[in-house]
DNA sequence: AAAATACTGAAGTTTCCACTTGACTATCTC
DNA sequence: GAGATAGTCAAGTGGAAACTTCAGTATTTT
């Protein structure tokens, strides 16, 4: 039945070529990260210098302006500098950009559920 | 879905170590992985061996194996073991843990966000 | 029974990512 | 201008994650 493929290791170097990634892999990344969502929940509150941010989170300034600019690539965070201080507020562009991935997803793999469902529910009246 | 035929249905090997990382931290890293987006796409057009989830991947079989476990830890893939071989189907439960968490605090924060703008537009009032 | 199939488990390698340090620039306050 | 404040840059460290190899275990086929 299955094609008896032989999974063997290919050595095809698929890793050493540039990698660019999708839109999705940096939104999905950026938001597993438990110390990027704290900032965000926290941004939600109001506009924040980097270095108010950083205060509760325990750790460097400069690790918050990398996190920082990780979630400004996938517009979830806007940040102005004026000055010597840079603010960061919130942006919901990113956010709706995942909630239209995911909503496009899930009426696809519905869909296609859905025609499996049918396809295994005819199967299954003459074999139970 | 279709009820699974009883035959002789094999333990899950799933090692029970301790939950440190919330739910949500699972499901993001699990989704933030372009290869186990791409294994639950395919398994939306129906159950798939681990072989013949790993031919079209250029990885090995142990590779694929080890996404498995990270995918059904977060209710994303639900596999079941009959002879020897391993069959494996997506599951919804997951992907609706993450449309909940979204739609929360899309919901959340924009209220905050709410409440913030009012705060401001006072402030203006009253300092005319 | 022997060989092939389909994984499974342990352990190693490599690559990536969060985070740090320390030096540096720009800006505000005195 | 001197010194403090806010952030930036370049490089490096440590540990986790992805992936591999190889040896082992059931199960099916011949």
């Amino acid at each position: 039945m299955s094609k008896p493929a032989p999974a063997k290791p290919q050595a095809v170097s698929a890793k050493t070529e540039p990698v660019l990634k999708s839109e999705s892999d940096r939104l999905f990344h950026a938001l597993g990260d438990p110390t990027r969502r704290a900032m965000l929940d926290r941004l939600t509150h109001g506009p924040l210098s980097v270095s108010a941010l950083a205060a509760p989170l325990g750790i460097t300034i400069t690790a918050v302006a990398q996190h920082l600019q990780i979630l400004e690539e996938c517009d979830l965070v806007r940040t102005e500098k004026l000055g010597r201080v840079r603010t960061c507020r919130i942006e919901m562009a990113g956010f709706d950009t995942l909630e239209k991935w995911i909503a496009a997803h899930r009426t696809e793999w519905a869909r296609r559920l859905d025609q499996l469902g049918a396809l295994l529910d005819e199967l299954d009246e003459g074999s139970e």
